[in-house]
DNA sequence: ACGAACCGTTGGTGACTCCAATGATTGTGC
DNA sequence: GCACAATCATTGGAGTCACCAACGGTTCGT
């Protein structure tokens, strides 16, 4: 052709929203083959992480505290407990609900989710100096916590 | 229930990678909410934009272009053509390829695709001040060079 | 006891990204 | 010139995350 030599930018590159969403795509990343390298996703780590802070609970209530969706957490508390990582009980005072806790598996597992998810924020920030990272997470932490509230505003459990 | 009043703020909620992906979460459905009133999506804007910035091309130099991958591609322009937002030629010289250009209608399209992201923008940033916007895109922009460059480091036409 | 509300489950949608395989076409090496 | 490699468009699939509608079963409020 005669009019390649221009290197041009992209407009978008620019913009806000697509940092953010490229960056986190690379986050996403980041994570996800951390975790995979366990056969976990994303989904996994949240389930195991809130049933070992807030307890056992039914499917629902996890639902709510993780913010995970209760039809996505049908498949994902199935794929925990194939694996013996969490158990699913039947609650003998609700015949509705299942009562889903964390196994001794489970509980080793979120050690390993854990580790491999710190190793990769320090992969993700590499770039940036503490106190950039600081910053940086300051301002994100605004932005969601705005959007968090006007939207959905997700996270309440307390009646 | 007699457990829930434990407000417990979940451990990842803090870890930059869940800010990070939580944030451009949000940036998507905004962005995505201000084309979806114009039928169109992410993949459209993108495809239109590379489009006039460097002009008509096959798909698959579109793809590298826009980095949409070419199977998307596909469909991508499908949808557009269907709309008469960009138009699908043979190339004469070479019957293998496609050759994609914008029409007036995609090119107006593209206008108000353009403002819609503006205006997402705002929205998107509303809580942060002037100078705290730049020290976010800076930061992000830093990170997001880092990570391109060591995984796909796509964006490369030129020779 | 009846209806409202809740629970788990199934099955589907949508966006974005990426991969493998195929047939047609072009270019290259010999 | 011809066989082989490379390129192009296309199809079909996968995986993650998120969300929605509907169902049957259960419990609760009235």
């Amino acid at each position: 052709m005669e009019n390649p030599p221009e290197k041009t930018p992209a407009a978008w590159e620019g913009t806000p929203s697509w940092l953010l969403t490229q960056t986190a795509h690379h986050a996403h990343r980041l994570v996800a083959d951390g975790f995979s390298s366990v056969r976990a996703r994303g989904y996994h780590y949240r389930l195991l992480a809130t049933l070992e802070e807030s307890g056992p609970a039914s499917q629902a209530e996890l639902g709510r505290r993780s913010g995970i969706h209760v039809s996505d957490m049908v498949a994902t508390v199935n794929e925990l407990s194939d694996r013996r990582l969490v158990e699913r009980a039947l609650d003998p005072s609700d015949r509705r609900r299942n009562i889903v806790s964390l196994t001794a598996a489970g509980r080793r597992q979120l050690r390993v989710l854990e580790e491999r998810l710190a190793r990769t924020q320090e992969e993700l920030l590499a770039p940036l100096a503490p106190e950039e990272r600081q910053v940086l997470t300051g301002l994100l932490a605004r932005l969601l916590e705005h959007h968090d509230r006007r939207s959905g505003a997700s996270g309440e459990a307390r009646s």
